[in-house]
DNA sequence: CACAAAAACAGAACGGATTCCAGAAAGCAG
DNA sequence: CTGCTTTCTGGAATCCGTTCTGTTTTTGTG
């Protein structure tokens, strides 16, 4: 019956594993893109045997969804460590996410490869992209505070501005957008923190047939 | 050289091999989901052989877009038939979407497929995702303007909102929001639409560290 | 109708993700 | 140190998407 496997890793040779299969993913996806991730030169270069790779991560794209928790958790940590500069938090979150579309420019292959595994809908992955997404979400609270805590509208409306960032990102690298493009959409969504009147009466108008 | 394919059926044969591929696609998504729909036994029953099929639609993800792409050119000659009900334009397009979000939750198995490949961003997609898309902004422009042509503002911010709209839908899928989640988050998107001043003075937030 | 080109077919072949297996190595209680 | 459990390993086996091959229709044209 005992067959757990380290989704987190407990002794130092573990955590060794994980950090040397992560950090060799990194740089492969970085390098090549998705396509030149391959499990078994991935476990090559990582010094593990693919049976091992596949006890620390059950499917290839958990090692992608590993590369974010690992990323946005020391993200979130930098970030919380200081106050993000800005005015109101409107500004505050729109300057950081432009800065975060900014360094995602910078790695397109990475990139593409951690937005696709994000939108991924299987079941079996939505417990790791819930904890990417609180951690993301987390970050944008910080980072909307501003030091104070921001009010029960915003919290509720900063979903809906990750994903619009999300969005924005996908778009433009599948090309169906600019940088620009991006940018703006950015700013745009996030002109939603300034929305009064946030909660909207439920189903008022769901009348008439159906798409 | 000569080998080209049809991309487009052109004999009446063509069309309803082209058809009975997406049909019977259309029928194992809905049924089993994604794992469901294997390319041999796909091929077995439209009828045509595995060559021929990969003739038609030179990948898998390719047959799900032209699923979407059918789906979506009938929606918009459906659409555009007739003048869509409602006050504004924001209201025009929040109860389309919301109607449309409804019938997506009828079939969960089919619309996660679908609405995974939608966010692929490998370019050799990027051409057929851009028609999709394309056609479905077509329909939210028809809908948002309800007869009159709609302000150049609100055109520029219709793909923000149809990329809320597709984020929230994943979410839905992927476990991490109720459909009321959802709901909301259309309506605030669509809420997008109302906003004044929308063009804003470029890259004025970008100080800073980046992410 | 006959013939060349294009399209379709059955089935084998290939590649990469994932799984399975039997043995070696490492960790740990006594 | 010894025995026992868990982890790791190399490699074979499996599954499925995709490609390839040789052959058989189908189509278009004179």
């Amino acid at each position: 019956m005992p067959q757990a496997g380290p989704a987190v890793p407990s002794t130092a040779a573990q955590h060794g594993r994980h950090d040397r299969i992560l950090t060799a993913a990194t740089s492969m996806l970085a390098a090549g893109g998705e396509d030149a991730l391959q499990m078994k030169d991935l476990s090559q270069r990582a010094g593990v045997s693919v049976a091992t790779l596949y006890r620390y991560f059950p499917a290839k794209d958990h090692v992608l969804l590993g590369i974010l928790l690992s990323r946005y958790s020391s993200a979130l940590t930098r970030v919380t460590a200081e106050i993000t500069p800005g005015a109101t938090a409107r500004d505050r979150v729109t300057g950081h996410l432009l800065r975060e579309f900014r360094a995602q420019q910078r790695e397109p292959r990475l990139t593409a490869a951690l937005s696709r595994v994000i939108s991924e809908t299987r079941r079996s992955y939505s417990e790791v992209i819930e904890q990417v997404e609180h951690l993301h979400l987390q970050m944008l609270e910080h980072v909307a505070s501003g030091g104070a805590p921001i009010s029960a509208e915003q919290r509720q409306l900063l979903p809906v501005v990750q994903a619009i960032f999300g969005a924005a990102t996908r778009r433009w690298l599948a090309g169906v957008s600019s940088p620009a493009q991006a940018r703006f959409e950015i700013r745009v969504g996030c002109r939603l923190l300034d929305l009064p009147d946030v909660a909207v009466a439920e189903d008022a108008l769901l009348a008439g047939p159906a798409n």
